[in-house]
DNA sequence: CCATATGATTCAGG
DNA sequence: CCTGAATCATATGG
């Protein structure tokens, strides 16, 4: 833009110029083959001078028969024309890669986040996606879910207020750019294809903050989902009545420590956890207790015993029915 | 501060 | 899709 910037406003200033001496065009010429610079210029200046005498109106009159001119169009048209031909090598150069490759792809993770698609179906798809692993459990991983859930919508709600902000700015500054164009090609030759060259340009140029931006908010739903969605940095023991239950069920099934989808749902009620986590807990149990059973016998007997005891508790009472005098383990 | 325990994730295989 | 195995990252106890 600077450059075409540059050249619009130089020849702006020989738009001035040329209306002024527009009373006899071949003066200068005329004059300076003559041999007398000097003199022309003070006239011409001169010339310059009369003009700021003139009133508003009368300028403003001029200036209508001139552009009233029947000539002007045609002048008009030329002048693009040389203009044309004049900056042709200046631009030329940077006219193609219309799909930003880099943008689109930072569009293609936001979406993919949820960030910029529509309100619900994005985020809940991004949800789906997050508990995918989990079984389908409504209540899969909902504690955490819901802290993840405010702070992507809160990078969602900047994000699009920013590009809302973006978007007022860049049509305000294009309208203004038009506008101004427009006015100025009453009076230098400004075609209306280079006043679409300079919006394309003005986009080219916002785009790059527009990527700035999406680049920003990229970078903090990574940040957010690292934090939120990989459980291992917010790694916290289950309760030890959790574990208990989950023990007790794993050295009273011990020939066959997997259960069944319906044993887990239970389990994960009972240890308030999920299911995915029951069959965690239970992946990791068994390998580690095959990988060194030595290490767990000295549980598993407790268990074992434990569950002994319960049994027993349990026989006891269904034999005795409702006799207060059964002894409780505390 | 270190070693160990532990929940979660990743990846290969059936 | 479920499991075993390896691995990661944190929690915990000494």
């Amino acid at each position: 833009m600077d450059d075409q910037t540059r050249m619009l406003a130089s020849m702006g200033g020989l738009g001035g110029l040329s209306q002024a001496d527009v009373g006899d065009p071949d003066s200068v010429r005329k004059q300076q083959s003559l041999g007398q610079p000097p003199q022309d210029i003070g006239d011409i200046l001169q010339q310059i001078m009369a003009i700021t005498d003139e009133s508003l109106d009368e300028a403003q009159a001029r200036k209508h028969a001139l552009n009233c001119h029947r000539m002007k169009p045609a002048l008009f048209s030329v002048l693009c024309e040389i203009k044309e031909k004049t900056v042709l090598s200046i631009r030329g150069v940077q006219e193609e890669d219309p799909p930003d490759p880099q943008i689109m792809r930072l569009d293609n993770m936001l979406l993919a986040e949820g960030v910029s698609g529509p309100e619900k179906g994005g985020g809940s798809a991004a949800a789906a996606a997050a508990a995918a692993a989990a079984g389908g459990s409504p209540n899969d991983g909902s504690i955490e879910h819901s802290d993840y859930r405010a702070k992507l919508a809160q990078i969602r709600q900047i994000y699009h207020s920013e590009l809302e902000k973006y978007e007022q700015a860049c049509s305000e500054f294009t309208n203004h750019v038009m506008n101004l164009l427009r006015e100025q090609s009453r009076t230098r030759p400004i075609s209306p294809k280079e006043i679409e060259r300079m919006v394309a340009i003005i986009h080219r140029k916002f785009s790059s903050i527009q990527m700035q931006l999406k680049q920003s908010t990229c970078e903090a739903v990574m940040i957010l989902r690292s934090r939120f969605l990989d459980a291992r940095r917010k790694r916290r023991n289950f309760n030890k009545q959790a574990t208990e239950v989950l023990n007790e069920y794993f050295y009273s099934h011990l020939s066959n420590p997997y259960p069944s989808e319906e044993a887990k749902e239970e389990l994960a009620k009972k240890c308030a956890i999920t299911v995915s986590q029951v069959s965690n807990w239970f992946g990791n149990k068994r390998i580690r207790y095959k990988k060194n059973i030595g290490k767990f016998q000295e549980e598993a007997n407790l268990y074992a015993v434990k569950t002994a005891v319960d049994a027993a508790n349990v026989s006891a009472q269904a034999s005795q029915a409702n006799s207060p005098a059964t002894p409780n383990s505390g």
